[in-house]
Parts: structure tokens; C-alpha cells; sequence
DNA sequence: AAACTAACCGACCAGCTGGTCGGTTTAAGT
DNA sequence: ACTTAAACCGACCAGCTGGTCGGTTAGTTT
């Protein structure tokens, strides 16, 4: 059983690593050693794990990615009862930078999504469909607060989901240490000026 | 007086092919052969006219993006009597795709943004400049907004700003061809919805 | 303990990239 | 006509990149 956690170990620390690296310097810009020298690898072990570096990052989106994006974005929306208050809460946590050493601001989809758009179809349309699972997810979610009498009737859901989405994607573009605090509060409070305007009564505090 | 002309013509073929390039194919996956091959002209010829690669991207910025920061989304928002209805239609224009064969949806400050982000500092801070001369002119207008009594007197003009740019970022990020119509469209309507929930009155149609 | 093989090593390679440089063409000045 | 220099050419270079491959180490099996 040795064997299984050594392979176990070093998927691991790639994973982890490779995302922290290729996030903070981007994907073209990173090469394989600047990740293999950090975890004291070589090439072969490299390509021995994985069959290049475009399947190495996709197992990480795998892997890291979508998980965060469940557990930031999607797990949180049926929390509440009120979904405009859920998608309030999931994005304020999503916003907040990581504990000291960890990384900051969530997750870094976007980011991503605009670098691989244009330049690698297969890894681009992959992206997209992450945030499509969050697109349909947040619809859904505001479809029931529809019938539960928090949102006005006339609304209409898929323009919301796109509306946030894109709030938040563009929020996190602005979003580079210097004054994030500020950036995160104006964002929180414009988007409750937002959807006072979309719910049924002003219970959007 | 042939010679100044030629050096003018040069000069633009390459900052405009290299906008284009650069934007389709991102800026660090875009060699200097390939715009050269385009346009039929030599190594020698490019570093004639420019020091550096990076030089050479400044330059296309100075040129061509401020022009159209400012042609679409500053200027045009002094054009109307009520800020909120100028907003909306520069902004409109601005997702407009380009006609035929014109470079599609506008300008492209945000992917520049995304691709330069902790990749060269230089280049970021020069460009998060543009959003901000951007920025200051729709607090400007949107203070002016206040007094005129077309926008209420506790919204913070500062977030109303920093929100109008981060959806509107975002929203590039989501526009790739496919179904740029539909989006466009949910967009616009979801910032009515908002723009009236921070208006003195309903006049946002 | 011998055989097997998962996990890893690191020298090496071909291709591309930004940048250099000595030379050539051609318009402008005298 | 002759000189000067602006504008351009294209062969060349060093450095880096993703990827290969024959070989080594060490856990597992028999």
C-alpha cells in the first residue's frame, strides 16, 4: 500500500502547486520547471503522472476547480429560503480573500476563462461549462424563489443568472490586492440596490 | 516630405494588424513573425520602428485603445440629459460587434487585463489607468446625475461606478460569438432593472 | 533473495521566440 | 552627380519550452 500513497502524495502536491502557480503567473507563462523545481520533481516524474502539460491542467481544473466552484458557489444557493439572500451570502464568501498564505479571492475561473479564450478551444469550452453548471443552477434557484413570492413574476430568470454571473466574473478582474476591501463592498451593496429591484417586496436589506 | 508619409503608413499598418493579432491570438501567444509575415515586412523593419516587443504594445495602446475608451464609453456620456439613459447607450453601442469583417464587440481592454494581471506589471497598471479615466468620468456624470435629481441622493456614485465596470468587464468575458445576441440583450435589460432601483424615479425604460 | 515494476531521474532534443547586426535600397538635400 | 541617412532586409543567435528516453532506485511479490 506504500506504492498507492506515494503516487496518492505526489498527484497531490502537483495539483496544488500547479494551480498556485499557474493562477499567479498564468498557464503560457508558466513552464513545467518553474512547478517542477518548487516541488524538487523532475521531467520524468512529471511525464510520468501526466501525458502533457494541457492534460496536466485539466486534471487540475478537475480536480481543484470544479470543486470549488461547488462548494463556493452552487452548495450554497440552497442554504436559505430566500435565494437572493443565498446568491448575497455565496458571493460574499467567494470574494473573500483566502487566510493569510492561502490564495486569494476564491477561485480564479475567470481569469483563466480569458486566457485560454481563443487559444485552446478544448480547454476554453471545458472552462465555459463550469460556469454554465452555476448558470443553470442559479436559475433553477431563482425560479423557486418565483414561486415562493420572493421575486416578481415578470423577471426574467436566465437574464438574472447571466447579469450575476458577469458582475462577478468583472469583479474579479478589478480585484488585485490594492483596495479589495473597498472594490467588494461597493460590488455587495450596488448588487442589493439590484435586487430590491428584481424581488417581490424590499427584502434585501 | 515622401518619407515621413511612408514612416506614418508603416507605422499604422503595424499598429493596427498588431492590435488585431494580438487580441485574437492573446498577446504572449502572438510572435512578432506573425504579424510580420502579414504585413510582409521584416525583423529589421519592426525594430526600426520600435525597441521592444513591449514598446511596440504600449505604442498600440497609446493609439488605438485610449481612442476608443474614450470614443465609446466617455464621450458619449455627456451626450444626454440623464446619465443613466447615456450609460446604457454607450454601453450598448460598446457590445455592438464590429461590421463584417471589423474586429467584433468593441474594444478589448478587459482580456489585456486578464492576460497582463501579475504577468507584467508595466503593462497592467498602464491599462487598469484606462478603466480608471473611464471610472472618474461616470462618477463625474453620475454626481451631475444627483443634483439634476435623476438619481437618488444616498446612492454612492463610487460603487454605482465600480459595478456598472465590473459587469460590463465581465460580460466581454462572456461574449464569444455564441448566442452574443441573447446575452447582449439579458444584459441590458438586467442593468434597466438596476438603473431604476437607484433612480429618483422610473425613467429607465 | 531474486524478479518485477512503479516511481522517479536528468541529460538531451527540436522548435520557436525576442532580439541583433551588417548590409541594401531609396528618398531627400546639396 | 554625389552624399547622407531613413527605411528596410534577413541571416543569425542565445535562451527557453514542452516533450523524449534510457537508465536508476526502491517497494512488492513470489
Amino acid at each position: 500500500m506504500e506504492r498507492n500513497l506515494k503516487r496518492r502524495e505526489t498527484m497531490h502536491r502537483l495539483h496544488a502547486v500547479g494551480l498556485e502557480v499557474f493562477h499567479t503567473k498564468g498557464y503560457y507563462n508558466t513552464s513545467l520547471d518553474d512547478i517542477l523545481t518548487e516541488l524538487s520533481l523532475s521531467k520524468g516524474a512529471f511525464y510520468y503522472h501526466f501525458k502533457s502539460k494541457e492534460d496536466y491542467f485539466i486534471s487540475i481544473v478537475q480536480n481543484l476547480i470544479v470543486q470549488k466552484v461547488y462548494a463556493l458557489l452552487v452548495e450554497p444557493l440552497n442554504e436559505q429560503e430566500n435565494p437572493l439572500h443565498a446568491i448575497l451570502d455565496s458571493l460574499e464568501k467567494a470574494l473573500e480573500p483566502g487566510k493569510s498564505n492561502e490564495m486569494a479571492y476564491g477561485f480564479m475561473l475567470n481569469d483563466f476563462i480569458t486566457e485560454f479564450n481563443k487559444r485552446n478551444a478544448e480547454i476554453s469550452s471545458y472552462l465555459k461549462d463550469i460556469l454554465k453548471v452555476w448558470e443553470v443552477n442559479l436559475v433553477s434557484v431563482l425560479k423557486n424563489g418565483k414561486t415562493d413570492g420572493h421575486i416578481a413574476r415578470h423577471i426574467d430568470c436566465e437574464g438574472v443568472a447571466t447579469y450575476i454571473i458577469a458582475s462577478y466574473l468583472g469583479m474579479r478582474s478589478l480585484l488585485s490586492e490594492t483596495n479589495g476591501r473597498q472594490l467588494k463592498y461597493q460590488y455587495l451593496q450596488q448588487l442589493k440596490h439590484y435586487f430590491n429591484s428584481i424581488s417581490e417586496r424590499q427584502t434585501v436589506a
